[in-house]
DNA sequence: GCTAAAATTCAAATCATGCTGAACAAAGTA
DNA sequence: TACTTTGTTCAGCATGATTTGAATTTTAGC
């Protein structure tokens, strides 16, 4: 289908409306708030250096809202600030390849929700093995639940490692993803 | 360490009541809410067939609530209806199996998440394709955004079958995975 | 069919998250 | 030094998500 009439500079304004939406729709995927997720589509779709005043202005958003969540996104690696010349503003930019950035959300994640839970599920299991135990470890209801624990460490470990490939080895781990998921 | 004094039965219902908290911690992991993954963690960790009552009693909430919550646990399948003989209540049941848990909250993490997002984004690559824009597809800034939504969508693809695969054969991928991370 | 226990529903109340904006600090300019 | 512009912080507030509980429906037993 051919374009209409309108003009470009309209129609890349509105996918780019379209897409911060988008991006803001998969913040609770990455676990991060709304408005820091739209901050950061809208620097990767532009793939421009933007003022705080300009983000502020093109998300609806108010000032403090713009610093608190670009400091992060910064701190994280998302977003570089950028200075220019002649400007005393900050100008911020966002890192533009996928697997970073998917790496360092998924880093972000293991650190603030996966590691807690490991080490809480390993309390757990300390709590009703043998040595804290003694003989009552043999009762049946603690052996269950000491076995449905292992399992679920078993299965959060993997996922771990997984997702330490990630981080260490995007690439790498790129290719066997790649082949893991051919037909 | 050998076993303090304390009995059994105290020692296993606190670490019930640790471990549902970490499911509850869990819960946006696995996108529901916390309520939710804490009735799922309970009949996780117990085993049993608690009725809604008792699942009520334990967990300090309301009626409603549990009744609202095992319906969706139901409807997923992580949880399954259990009649006694001479009881005209509904009991309830965990399904054991960690990777058939995570298969199913995956798959619906997919559904409602992954698959609307792939739909927005292959509609604005449409928008801005050869077809739609003609020979204004040429523009450098509408063939950056482009890339940068096809980079997207490759990504999203590759992350899509990935999913499928842990939906259509957990074992085989449980395998596969694991020799993905082995040393 | 009637009754009572159990389950479900949903409007209203409650609660948590994250935003705003005013106050403040820092940094550049004259 | 005084002024202006930009950046940061955080107490209080707004918004949306979750829960409650009373009304309603369903179910099983008689």
């Amino acid at each position: 289908m051919k374009a209409n009439g309108s003009r470009l500079p309209q129609l890349l304004a509105e996918v780019e409306q379209q897409f911060v939406e988008l991006w803001g729709d998969m913040s609770s995927w990455w676990g991060v708030s709304r408005t820091m997720a739209e901050i950061h589509g809208l620097l990767y779709i532009t793939g421009e250096a933007l003022s705080a005043e300009e983000i502020q202005r093109r998300l609806g958003i108010s000032r403090g809202n713009v610093s608190m969540n670009i400091r992060t996104l910064v701190e994280w690696g998302l977003v570089r600030r950028v200075r220019k010349r002649g400007d005393r503003r900050d100008y911020f930019q966002s890192v533009t390849d996928v697997w970073e950035m998917f790496t360092v959300l998924a880093a972000q994640r293991k650190r603030r929700e996966i590691d807690p839970v490991l080490r809480t599920l390993e309390h757990c299991r300390e709590r009703l093995s043998t040595e804290s135990l003694g003989d009552a470890a043999q009762d049946p209801k603690a052996r269950q639940r000491l076995e449905r624990i292992e399992n679920l460490l078993t299965f959060l470990r993997l996922l771990e490692q997984l997702a330490e490939k990630f981080v260490n080895s995007q690439r790498g781990l790129q290719a066997a993803v790649q082949r893991l998921t051919e037909r």
